[in-house]
DNA sequence: ATTTCTGCAAACGATTTGCACAGGG
DNA sequence: CCCTGTGCAAATCGTTTGCAGAAAT
């Protein structure tokens, strides 16, 4: 994982008079292990492979502080759990495109969008503070060839 | 309410064999009563104003049907609770705005939106289904003045 | 009659939290 | 030492569901 966020977070919980443990230096580890989105449920196994002590509601306390310390996304896209992005930080302004077949989410930028949200919060008297695309669709392969190669992250509920 | 969305309702439940019964048709006269956005426990007290013996339980049934009738849209911001449109079929392509200060959700068209989401989708391999534009704003009104005259749906949770 | 509906209350499931102990500063 | 962090298990809360009786066709 990179070391600028390793080192990011722990200012930031320094500078909140928090302190750096086993658990959440698992955590931390796990969470930027990858590039892709990830659940809770998700993180804690990833942490535990780390870390066999880390337990369910330290991975729920540490995530918060994560995503307030600005290098994690909270992403909930009305599914049944929350998202979590990684990836934040080197693009901070990308959409997600969620497929309703797979699951899979794929991130994408677009300069006309940011362009175009903020014209429309000011012409409707807000200034805007998140803007988020979603777009569900389904994948063109999977039509096509009845099958599909992308990451799988279904069958949950 | 509308007497075409009423009719529209009864042809959806006649095809698929349900029954027409006085605590659906206070569902649904409560449903359409507004043009605002709410909640199942809102439609729950509105539909009590017309009939007293409606449960919670029949409006958490009966709402999928009138999704799936396609007269209600329900929407997921990530908050505590879905909400349901009842402007649905008026205005079948708009986004929406909430504002995190007074919760208000405001809705809106913008041509160029659909143009530029279908071409995302298109070229990152997918058919959208159903593109979504949520916006997260504050309110200009309540920054200048201190105050906010809009609908207030806040203080729940 | 037969089938769908209903209200009730219990179940559900992701997330949060109270508590008593562990461990970092 | 003191105060924060932790695991555990119970609580939370919108929503769903099983069941037995009620109502529609």
């Amino acid at each position: 994982m990179d070391a600028a966020v390793r080192e990011r977070i722990y200012e930031f919980l320094a500078k909140e008079g928090l302190r750096r443990t086993t658990q959440r230096d698992a955590i931390i580890g796990a969470a930027f292990s990858t590039t892709e989105h990830y659940t809770a449920e998700d993180l804690l196994v990833m942490a535990r492979k780390i870390d066999p002590t880390v337990s369910r509601a330290t991975v729920y306390r540490t995530l918060p502080l994560l995503v307030e310390c600005g290098v994690l996304k909270e992403m909930d896209f009305g599914r049944d759990f929350k998202f979590y992005d990684p990836n934040y930080l080197e693009h901070p302004n990308h959409n997600h495109l969620i497929c309703v077949d797979c699951n899979k989410i794929v991130e994408f930028e677009d300069v006309h969008i940011d362009t175009l949200e903020t014209c429309i919060s000011k012409r409707l008297g807000f200034t805007a503070e998140k803007k988020t695309i979603r777009i569900e669709a389904r994948c063109d392969e999977l039509r096509e060839k009845g099958s599909c190669t992308r990451n799988n992250r279904g069958g949950r509920r």
